[in-house]
DNA sequence: GGAACATGCAAATAACCC
DNA sequence: GGGTTATTTGCATGTTCC
């Protein structure tokens, strides 16, 4: 795309979410992309806008307009999603007259909606900073105010570099240090994690996208070569009870939740399971038990 | 239909008890 | 040392959207 001169920023897909009003490295804007790759690099001032010219977010560590990803007004019922709004390419984008924007109406519930906290587990950070009256530090001294400022950040930053939450997992698995999957790159964006495991996980996803963003700087090629690494870490395959199994063990379990170890052998025996599989079930069903007696205690009747 | 994201539940791990 | 519970993590699959 030869003479833009406010670049169009897309996601994994090519799909247009928004524009960078200052564009500072243009060597690489020049370089025609692949097309499943990152168009624009976001550069200081960090600024996200959307087509419409709206300060969608900035790359920087200060408070950002929230919410962060614009929703497609047509579907504004799916709270669970969270995707970027796709909008057509247009001309170049005039940079706003005012830095910050209110956010879009008819988005999905922010941190600010309530959510309830269930009695029986630890609450997550979503949950904690959702609360009124709940200081930014938790009991642990965790700043829950700079973790939701980090996540949402994470979450642009990413689909800035056109990665998606698989290949954030993918990448992380394969480099050294810890590994962490689509499903854990997912509950720390929406938050849907305690704060202690935020805490773990932040300085982790911090240091590799600050890798990320500077091998995309060096080049395209660059950053997929970074991010496309092998995964080597392997957990054991999640074993899938058929309705039958679920049955009988429920049956036992109904009779004793807690059989012994001689008894578990026998019922591993009899089902044609492991017997770690089969005592790692008791395990994971007195949990379940637990925790849904506890919430009945606190159900309104 | 397929890609990306969201989520239920089995597996892994840490801390504790006897 | 072998068991437990509490918590974290990831596979498998559901949901959403194009």
């Amino acid at each position: 795309m030869p003479g833009i001169s406010s670049p169009i920023l897309t996601n994994a897909q090519g799909q247009v979410i928004g524009a960078l009003p200052w564009v500072v490295n243009s060597a690489s804007v020049a370089t025609p992309a692949p097309a499943q790759s990152l168009q624009v690099q976001a550069v200081t001032p960090q600024l996200l806008l959307n087509a419409q010219g709206q300060v969608i977010a900035t790359l920087a560590s200060s408070p950002l307009p929230q919410p962060v990803a614009v929703r497609k007004p047509s579907t504004p019922e799916s709270p669970a999603k969270s995707e970027v709004q796709p909008i057509q390419p247009t001309q170049a984008v005039p940079p706003p007259a005012v830095i910050l924007t209110s956010p879009a109406p008819a988005l999905k519930p922010s941190a600010s909606a309530p959510i309830p906290i269930t009695c029986s587990e630890t609450p997550t950070v979503s949950q904690l900073v959702s609360k009124p009256h709940t200081p930014s530090l938790d009991e642990d001294g965790i700043n829950l105010e700079e973790i939701r400022e980090f996540a949402k950040n994470f979450k642009i930053r990413r689909l800035s570099l056109g990665l998606t939450q698989t290949q954030v997992g993918q990448a992380l698995t394969a480099t050294e240090g810890p590994a962490y999957s689509q499903s854990a790159i997912c509950r720390f964006e929406k938050l849907d994690i305690t704060p202690k495991s935020a805490q773990k996980l932040k300085p982790v996803l911090e240091k590799w996208l600050n890798e990320a963003e500077l091998r995309n700087q060096e080049g395209q090629q660059n950053l997929m070569e970074f991010v496309g690494g092998e995964p080597s870490k392997k957990r054991k395959r999640r074993t899938s009870f058929t309705p039958q199994a679920i049955e009988a063990l429920n049956a036992y379990f109904e009779k004793n939740p807690l059989p012994t170890g001689q008894e578990i052998t026998e019922i591993a025996k009899e089902l044609n399971y492991d017997r770690e599989v089969v005592r790692v079930w008791f395990c994971n069903r007195r949990q379940t038990l637990k925790n849904t007696s506890k919430l009945n205690v606190f159900q309104i009747p």
